[in-house]
RNA sequence: GGGCGUUUAGCUCAGUUGGCUAGAGCAUCAGCUCGACAAGCUGAGGGUCACAGGUUCGACUCCUGUAACGCCCA
C-alpha cells in the first residue's frame, strides 16, 4: 500500500470502492449469537412508488448513525431493511403508465395481470432504492431485506387478521368515503385537492305533512347538490334557535367592540345581518323547532317518502334558511347527524360509477350532473323551488382522475380500537400474555408505562419518544385517546387481499348446511360470524340457536376466515357453491406496516418462515435463539413526526397484540426536511430532491455530515435547493436556478427556468415528454465537503510523517505538554460525542467531534508537533510524536466513523498499513475494518486538567498576539521579539509554555520577567495582570487609540457588574455562586483595566 | 374551527431548571500561497432575541395577549 494519499480528496472515486468492500465482506451481516447486548432498528420501510428524496436521506442517515455507533460498541446490531408495497400510490403509478404506454385500463389487463405489472415495477423500484441507500452508506443487513408483499410478511398479515377477526376485533361497517366515480375507488384524504367551481345554491321547499293551522306549509332548505335530496332522510333545525342566534349576536358585539378600525365595518355588517335575521327568520325557526319537538314530518318531494323533522345543532340558525336537509349517505356532516339520530337511517342514491341508483326512482341511471338538472326541473314544475343563487364552490377533487369526488356511504372493514367488555387477550399463547382493555388503550398504556408486569414480575418496558418526550407523547396520546375505529379496507387490487369469504344466505339454507359445517366451524384455524339484518353479530353456535328460534330472520350474512391461505384454494369451490365469495378489497398498507417489527423476523413461526433464496433462515441456528426471540423487542424506531399516528401507534398495538410486548423502547423523531419555501419535501408535492444528486456533487460523507449537523432537536430544516441548469452550453459557467422562486412546470417535479423559460425535470421521469432532466444541488452541503477535505488533508499530513511508527508502552504523565494536552482534549471529545448521541442530538455530537478535530487537533496539535517531525529533530521526540499522533488519529477516525463512514474507512486502511499497532500505555484493539472497530472510551490516565489550563492560557496569549500582529499588518513570516511582564504563577506558566507560544505566535524570542520594560516601538497586549510588549511594532497613535477603546469597554463592563453588585436585591436574593462569579469577574476586569491604564501612561 | 409548534446576525440554526459581553457554520471585509489543506490559514465587522404588556434583584429563557408562518386533526 502506498504511504502517500493522493493530493486531492475525491469522494467520487473513493466511495464506491468502500461500498464494494463492505458488501463483499458482508460487513453488516449479523446472526443471533451469545451476546446479550443487542441493538435493533427496523427501517421505516420506504414505499416502492418511486425513489428516495432528502427526507428519506435524513431518516436513513439518522438510523445508520445509531446503528454504526452501537455496532462499534459491541452490540449485536441488526438494521432491518425493506420496502413497503404502498397500495394506492403504487397502483396509481402503474395504472398511469399502463394508460400512457399501452392505452389500457386495469380492467383490460385484469386483476392478476395488473398485480404482475405492479410486482415488476416494485422490483425495479426496490433496486433503485437499495442503490440509493447503499450510496448513502446505509449499513443494513441486506440479505435480510424484506418486502411487505413477500411470503414471510404475507403470512404475518394473514395470521394477524385471522386472530383479530376471531377475537371479534375486525368487523365490517358503514363509512363515508371520498369516492372517485371515474376510477371507481375510494381515495384517501391526502389524495384530494380542493378547487373552485361555478355552481348554484338551490333553495328547495319541502311540504309539511298535515300542517296545523298557523304552521308553515313548507320548510325551505338549501343545497349545492340538489340531486342528493333523493337520499334525504330528515330535515334538521337547531334545538334552540333563539339561544344560538343570541349567542352569535353576543359574540359579534364583542368582536365589534374589540375590532381594529379596518375591521369595524365588516363586523358591523355581520352584526346587522344577524340582528335582521332575529326579526325575519327567527320566528319561523322557533315554530319549526317546536314542530320538530312534536315529531312532525315532511314530505320528501320526488322520492315520495315521509321524512322526520329533527332537532340537531348542526343546523345553524345564522346561516342559510336555518334548516338543513340531512343526507347521511352523501355528506360527512349529515353522516354525523345520523350517528346522533340513528332512527332516521341513510339512503345511498349513487351507484359506483356516479349514476343515480335504484333508490333514485325515475332518475335511476342518470349521471349525477344530469340528474341534478332533471331534479331541479321537476321540482320547479312542482313549484317546490324557492330560489336559486349562483355561487362559487370550493370542492374536493381526486388527484388521480381530476374529477369531483363524492362523499359515498359504503361498507368497509374496521379494526375495533375502543375498549371491549371483559378486555382482550394480548400476546395470546405466549409467555407474555396479558389482558388489555382494548387495542388503543394498550398502546396508551405502553407510553404511560402502565402496562401490567410480565408473569415473572418484571416490569414491561415502556415506549419513550426522543428528543422531546412530552411533546411527542402528547401527539400520540391525543390521537389514540379518541380510540377511533381503524378503516383497513381499500378498493384496490394491489395489496394483501382481505381473507374473508362472505355472502348473504337464506336462513333455511344455512340451517341445512349446519351438519356439514359444524365440525369445520369449531376448528382453531377457522373463524366465522353470522350477521343478522339488524347488524347483530353472532358466533356460529349462538347463531344456529337463534335462527331456530321464533324471531329468526329469513336471510343472514355469513363471514368466514381461514387462518391459512391454502384453505382458500382447497375450500373455495365449496364456499362459492354455498353462495359465499372472497371479499374483493385489500388491506390498508399500514396494516402490514404495523407488523413490520415482528413480521420481518418470521412471526408467527420463524422456523417455518419461507425466506427468499440467498437469505439467512430466521429459525434457530447453531444452537442460538431464532431471529424473533433474539431481536424482538427491538430498540429504536427512527422516523418523522408525521408518522406517529399512522404508524408508531399501530406498531405498538400490533406488537402488543401479537407478542404481548412493545416493538421498541425508543422512538427517535427527527426533523422534517422542508424546501426553500418552507414546504415539506415529498414525492406527492414534487419538491423532493434525490440524495444521489447531492452525493454526485459533494459525496456521501458530505451529505451525511450536513444531515447530521442539521438534526438539532425539534426544529424542522429549511433546505434551499437549486437546480443546475441543463441549458448551459459546454464551456459556459454553471447556472443555478433557485427552486424556491422558479415557477412550477407542467408536471409534478418540473420547474421553469426563469432565464430560458424552458421546463426542466428534477425527478427524471419526463425524458419522454422532451423535458430536460436536471440535477439538484444545495450549497448547504459544501460545509460537509469542506470538512471531509480537511480530514483528508490532516490525515495526509499525518501519514507523511508516520512511516515506521512503532508501539511501545508510554507513560502519559511524562509526555511533552502538547501530547498530554491533545489526549486530554480527546477524552473530553469522546465524552461529549457519546453523551450527545445518547441524548439523540446528532448536531451537537458532530459539532463536538468537529470542534475537537478541527479547532484542537488541526489548528493546534498538528502545528505544535511539526517541529518534532522536522529534519534534525530529536529521534526520541519524533518517535513519541509518531506514536501519539497515530493513536489520536486512530481514536478520531473511530469517533467520526458513524458520521462520515466512507472517508474514515479509507483512512483507517491506510493507517493500518503505516502503523499496524497503535496505543498509548497499552495497545488498542485492532480491527481490519473500521466498521467493526471498538468505539472509543475515555481513559482516566489521559485526563490532564492542569495541562489543559496551561495550554488554554497559552492559546489566549497567542490569539491576543496574533490580533495585534494582524492589526499592525505584520507579515506572517516576520518573527517578533516579546517581553512579558509577569510574576508568580502566571510567570511560571508562561515559562513552561513559552516555546509553544513562540512557535504558534511567530515570536523570535520570549522574555518573561517581573520587571520587563516596554520599548518605544512596542505594542502592548494586556491579559489579566500580565502585560506583553511586542517589540518592533511602531505606531504610537494607533496603539493609544486601541488601548483607549479597550479601556472604555472594560470600564463599561465593570460599571455593569458594579451596578449589579450594588443592587441590594441581587446580593440578597441571587445564589451565592452567581454572586461569587460576578465578583471574580469584576476583579479580573479591574486588573485588566489597571494594566491597560498603566500601558497608556507608559505611552505618555 | 380545534390542537401543536416556530419567530435569535444577510442565510441556516444553537442557546440546558431564568444568572459571563447572546454563540456556530455559511456569506461579507482585510491580510496571507510559511513544507497537509485556497474545499485552506490568520484576523475583523455584523443581533431592539417578532411585537406589546406582566412576574422577578435579574427575562432570549417564565406568564398573558397580538401578528406572521408551518404542521396535524376536523
Amino acid at each position: 500500500m502506498s504511504t502517500e494519499l493522493p493530493q486531492k480528496y475525491d469522494p467520487q472515486t473513493l466511495e464506491p470502492g468502500v461500498t464494494q468492500r463492505w458488501l463483499e465482506t458482508k460487513a453488516f451481516a449479523t446472526f443471533p449469537d451469545a451476546r446479550d447486548e443487542r441493538y435493533v432498528v427496523m427501517m421505516p420501510l420506504p414505499n416502492v412508488t418511486g425513489a428516495l428524496h432528502m427526507g428519506h436521506a435524513m431518516d436513513n442517515v439518522m438510523q445508520d448513525l445509531l446503528i454504526r455507533w452501537h455496532r462499534m460498541q459491541g452490540d449485536n446490531t441488526l438494521w432491518q431493511a425493506g420496502t413497503d408495497h404502498a397500495g394506492i400510490a403504487t397502483q396509481a403509478v402503474v395504472e398511469k403508465r399502463l394508460k400512457e404506454l399501452e392505452g389500457k385500463t386495469r380492467h383490460d389487463v385484469g386483476r392478476e395481470g395488473l398485480v404482475q405489472r405492479i410486482h415488476d415495477w416494485a422490483s425495479q423500484s426496490q433496486q433503485r432504492i437499495r442503490a440509493q441507500q447503499q450510496a448513502m452508506g446505509c449499513s443494513c443487513d441486506w440479505d435480510r431485506a424484506r418486502f411487505t408483499m413477500d411470503a414471510v410478511c404475507a403470512r404475518s398479515v394473514r395470521h394477524t387478521f385471522f386472530a383479530m377477526f376471531k377475537d371479534g376485533l375486525i368487523f365490517r361497517g358503514n363509512r363515508l368515503v371520498n369516492w372517485d366515480c371515474a376510477l371507481q375507488t375510494a381515495v384517501a384524504d391526502d389524495e384530494l385537492y380542493s378547487a373552485e367551481v361555478q355552481g348554484t345554491f338551490s333553495y328547495l321547499r319541502y311540504p309539511v305533512l298535515d300542517p296545523q293551522p298557523g304552521e308553515p306549509t313548507h320548510v325551505v332548505v338549501a343545497t349545492t347538490r340538489p340531486e342528493t335530496m333523493l337520499g334525504d332522510t330528515a330535515v334538521a333545525v337547531h334545538t334552540d334557535p333563539a339561544a344560538a342566534l343570541g349567542a352569535a349576536i353576543a359574540t359579534w358585539r364583542q368582536k365589534l367592540a374589540e375590532a381594529p378600525a379596518k375591521e369595524q365595518a365588516a363586523a358591523q355588517a355581520e352584526l346587522d345581518r344577524l340582528l335582521a335575521r332575529e326579526r325575519t327568520v327567527l320566528p319561523a325557526l322557533r315554530q319549526i323547532a317546536a314542530m320538530a319537538q312534536a315529531g312532525r314530518k315532511l314530505q320528501l318531494p320526488l322520492a315520495r317518502r315521509a321524512i322526520p323533522l329533527i332537532q340537531d345543532d348542526w343546523a345553524d340558525p345564522s346561516l342559510g334558511t336555518g334548516c338543513v336537509k340531512v343526507t347521511p349517505a352523501h355528506d360527512p356532516n349529515d353522516y354525523q347527524v345520523w350517528q346522533r339520530h340513528p332512527e332516521i337511517g341513510a339512503v345511498n342514491v349513487l351507484a359506483p360509477d356516479g349514476t343515480i341508483n335504484e333508490h333514485g326512482g325515475a332518475f335511476r341511471g342518470q349521471d349525477r350532473f344530469e340528474a341534478r338538472k332533471n331534479v331541479m326541473a321537476e321540482l320547479a314544475r312542482l313549484g317546490l323551488v324557492d330560489r336559486v343563487e349562483d355561487r362559487t364552490i370550493e370542492i374536493a377533487h381526486s388527484d388521480r382522475s381530476k374529477t369531483i369526488v363524492e362523499p359515498y356511504l359504503s361498507k368497509q372493514w374496521f379494526v375495533h380500537m375502543a375498549d371491549v367488555d371483559g378486555g382482550i387477550v394480548m400476546g395470546r399463547g405466549t409467555d407474555k400474555e396479558f389482558r388489555a382493555q382494548g387495542l388503543a388503550q394498550a398502546a396508551l398504556d405502553a407510553t404511560a408505562g402502565t402496562l401490567p408486569p410480565f408473569g415473572n414480575g418484571l416490569p414491561r418496558k415502556a415506549v419513550t419518544f426522543h428528543p422531546d418526550p412530552e411533546r411527542y407523547r402528547k401527539m400520540y396520546d391525543v390521537w389514540l385517546a379518541e380510540k377511533r375505529d381503524w378503516c383497513i379496507s381499500r378498493q384496490l387490487w394491489w395489496g394483501h387481499r382481505i381473507p374473508v369469504w362472505r355472502g348473504e344466505m337464506p336462513v333455511q339454507h344455512l340451517l341445512m348446511l349446519q351438519p356439514l359445517l359444524g365440525s369445520q366451524l369449531s376448528r382453531d384455524d377457522v373463524a366465522a360470524w353470522v350477521l343478522l339484518p339488524d347488524g347483530t353479530r353472532l358466533a356460529p353456535s349462538a347463531a344456529f340457536a337463534h335462527l331456530k328460534g321464533p324471531n329468526a330472520p329469513t336471510t343472514v350474512e355469513v363471514q368466514l376466515c381461514f387462518r391459512d391461505g391454502e384453505q382458500d384454494t382447497a375450500l373455495g369451490p365449496v364456499l362459492q357453491g354455498a353462495g359465499l365469495a372472497l371479499d374483493p378489497d385489500v388491506l390498508d398498507t399500514w396494516f402490514s406496516s404495523a407488523l413490520w417489527p415482528h413480521s420481518t423476523l418470521g412471526w408467527p413461526d420463524p422456523e417455518t418462515a419461507k425466506v427468499d433464496a440467498g437469505q439467512p433462515a430466521l429459525g434457530t441456528r447453531d444452537g442460538h435463539a431464532d431471529a424473533l426471540d433474539y431481536w424482538y423487542p427491538g430498540s429504536c424506531l427512527v422516523t418523522g413526526r408525521d408518522i406517529i399516528t399512522l404508524w408508531v401507534a399501530r406498531m405498538v398495538m400490533a406488537g402488543l397484540y401479537n407478542l404481548g410486548d412493545v416493538p421498541f423502547t425508543d422512538v427517535f423523531l427527527h426533523a422534517t426536511i422542508l424546501d426553500g419555501k418552507g414546504e415539506r419535501m415529498s414525492k406527492s408535492k414534487g419538491n423532493g430532491i434525490d440524495p444521489l444528486d447531492i452525493i454526485h456533487r459533494y459525496g456521501a460523507d458530505a451529505l451525511r455530515y450536513v444531515v447530521c449537523e442539521l438534526q438539532t432537536g425539534t426544529q424542522d430544516i429549511r433546505l434551499p435547493v437549486q437546480a443546475i441548469s441543463p441549458f448551459t452550453k459546454p464551456g459556459e459557467p454553471e447556472q443555478l436556478i433557485d427552486l424556491a422562486t422558479a415557477k412550477p412546470g407542467p408536471y409534478l417535479g418540473t420547474f421553469v427556468d426563469p432565464v430560458t423559460k424552458r421546463p426542466l425535470d428534477l425527478i427524471g421521469q419526463y425524458g419522454t415528454e422532451g423535458i430536460a432532466p436536471a440535477k439538484a444541488t444545495s450549497e448547504r452541503f459544501a460545509v460537509g465537503g469542506n470538512f471531509c477535505n480537511k480530514l483528508w488533508n490532516a490525515a495526509r499530513f499525518a501519514f507523511l510523517n508516520l512511516e515506521g511508527t512503532t508501539f511501545q508502552p508510554l507513560d502519559e504523565a511524562t509526555l511533552p505538554l502538547e501530547d498530554r494536552w491533545i489526549v486530554s482534549r480527546l477524552c473530553a471529545a469522546i465524552e461529549a460525542v457519546h453523551g450527545h448521541l445518547v441524548a439523540y442530538n446528532p448536531s451537537a455530537a458532530i459539532a463536538a467531534a468537529r470542534d475537537f478535530f478541527w479547532n484542537e487537533l488541526c489548528d493546534w496539535y498538528l502545528e505544535l508537533v511539526k517541529p518534532r517531525f522536522r529534519d534534525g529533530a530529536d529521534p526520541a521526540a519524533r518517535r513519541a510524536a509518531q506514536q501519539v499522533l497515530a493513536a489520536v488519529l486512530d481514536q478520531t477516525l473511530r469517533l467520526l466513523h458513524p458520521f462520515v463512514p466512507f472517508l474514515t474507512e479509507t483512512l483507517w486502511a491506510q493507517l493500518n498499513g503505516l502503523a499496524p499497532q497503535r496505543g498509548m500505555a497499552t495497545p488498542f484493539a485492532p480491527s481490519d475494518l473500521l466498521v467493526h472497530a471498538e468505539w472509543p472510551t475515555t481513559n482516566v490516565a489521559w485526563h490532564a486538567p492542569g495541562v489543559e489550563a496551561e495550554i488554554a492560557a497559552m492559546q489566549q496569549w497567542c490569539v491576543a498576539l496574533r490580533e495585534t500582529r494582524a492589526r499592525y499588518q505584520v507579515p506572517p513570516r516576520d518573527r517578533l521579539a516579546a517581553r512579558i511582564q509577569a510574576d508568580g504563577e502566571t510567570a511560571a506558566m508562561l515559562q513552561t509554555t513559552a516555546p509553544l507560544l513562540a512557535h504558534m505566535a511567530g515570536l523570535s524570542a520570549v522574555e518573561i520577567a517581573a520587571n520587563a520594560q516596554r520599548t518605544v516601538d512596542s505594542a502592548t497586549v494586556v491579559l489579566g495582570a500580565a502585560r506583553c510588549y511586542l517589540l518592533g511594532v511602531v505606531d504610537l497613535r494607533k496603539e493609544q487609540a486601541k488601548l483607549q477603546k479597550e479601556a472604555e469597554k472594560l470600564r463599561s463592563q465593570i460599571a455593569n457588574i458594579e451596578k449589579k453588585l450594588g443592587n441590594e436585591g441581587f446580593v440578597a436574593k441571587a445564589p451565592p455562586a452567581v454572586i461569587d462569579k460576578e465578583r471574580a469577574n469584576l476583579a479580573s476586569l479591574q486588573a485588566q483595566l489597571l494594566g491597560v491604564e498603566q500601558s497608556l501612561q507608559e505611552l505618555g
